[in-house]
DNA sequence: ATAAAGTTTCAATAAATACTGAAAGTTTAA
DNA sequence: TTAAACTTTCAGTATTTATTGAAACTTTAT
């Protein structure tokens, strides 16, 4: 496979896969274009190279940086913007991870722990109803700071040892 | 709160919240229901208290079957099908988990492993692009193991002293 | 074998979401 | 302080995705 044609695959595939993700097109494409281009790229280029509009660009890159996963360049004696992705992909886990949890899991959890206090008058229906909300509750919360664990897994001495008695 | 309010609330926040997972809103309110609901509900009910069509119900009925998470009961005497969410939530954890690799990362790496076996000649631009797709790869790989390994892990002694001590 | 009851499919349509591009805003070098 | 270069915003438009509903298909009791 030419060059071109493997990067072009690659950023194209990346970017329907963002969709499935939650995370649009452009802004997955945005990223992956970032990720395998050894030096930081100015909005104009990335606008060039996706062929998408100024409007798209600028939304995007604010929504990655938001993220945490793209960083702005400054280079002396230039005026522009230029930037970069997160090169660490340990690091790049731990951040989607986070914004996963704070966007995703986190609005489940309020929700759950609203309905879940509703007080029933011993009717079956309305028992079952709290019950299972307050079960839910407690799976998603744990599931969350599991999550959280995780993420600090590689950085303790028992991580490291589970993860590499697993393997 | 009333328990219908409750009910309602929890149904629609269930919908949205799936939306941003990548699940469509009505196949998350139709799980939502039958997870609350204390008897298994037919199709009809299903389209009642929702108030969604035949098409849709039947649509995403079948979708939420297809994940394992939505179980057909057959009545006596009855002609018609009932269906009942998946009670456990750890067996629904691990039957999302297994869907979501499914979908979402083994035709990642399926891509990753296409674009990174490009042969490059000492150019700089195609090696950094060779060796970021080849690092994506190996770490997507090793997530995708661990999710794996992961949905076993309460399963086995090793998992559940981890799990004792994490938390 | 028939028809009534139940179920599924899918083309057409609606709803949600992303993208454009022009206009407004900001920065900086002279 | 000015204007050229650069950046951001957002209303309108396009694209994508979900939903409807009518028609086709299937099942079962007689």
């Amino acid at each position: 496979m030419e060059f071109k044609e493997a990067k072009n695959k690659f950023i194209q595939s990346w970017g329907a896969l963002g969709s499935q993700w939650g995370i649009n097109k452009t802004m997955a494409q945005i990223h992956a274009l970032l990720l395998v281009s050894n030096a930081a790229l100015s909005m104009e280029e990335i606008m060039d190279d996706l062929q998408i509009s100024r409007g798209n660009a600028s939304m995007n890159l604010r929504a990655l940086i938001d993220w945490g996963i793209v960083y702005k360049e400054y280079k002396a004696g230039e005026r522009r913007d230029y930037f970069i992705a997160e090169q660490d992909l340990d690091e790049l886990a731990v951040k989607i991870a986070k914004e996963r949890s704070k966007r995703e899991i986190k609005p489940a959890l309020k929700i759950l722990k609203e309905v879940s206090t509703l007080d029933t008058n011993y009717n079956l229906e309305e028992n079952h109803f709290k019950e299972q909300t307050t079960k839910l509750y407690n799976f998603v919360l744990k599931a969350d700071n599991m999550l959280e664990k995780a993420t600090e897994f590689k950085d303790n001495w028992l991580g490291r040892l589970v993860l590499k008695i697993m393997n």
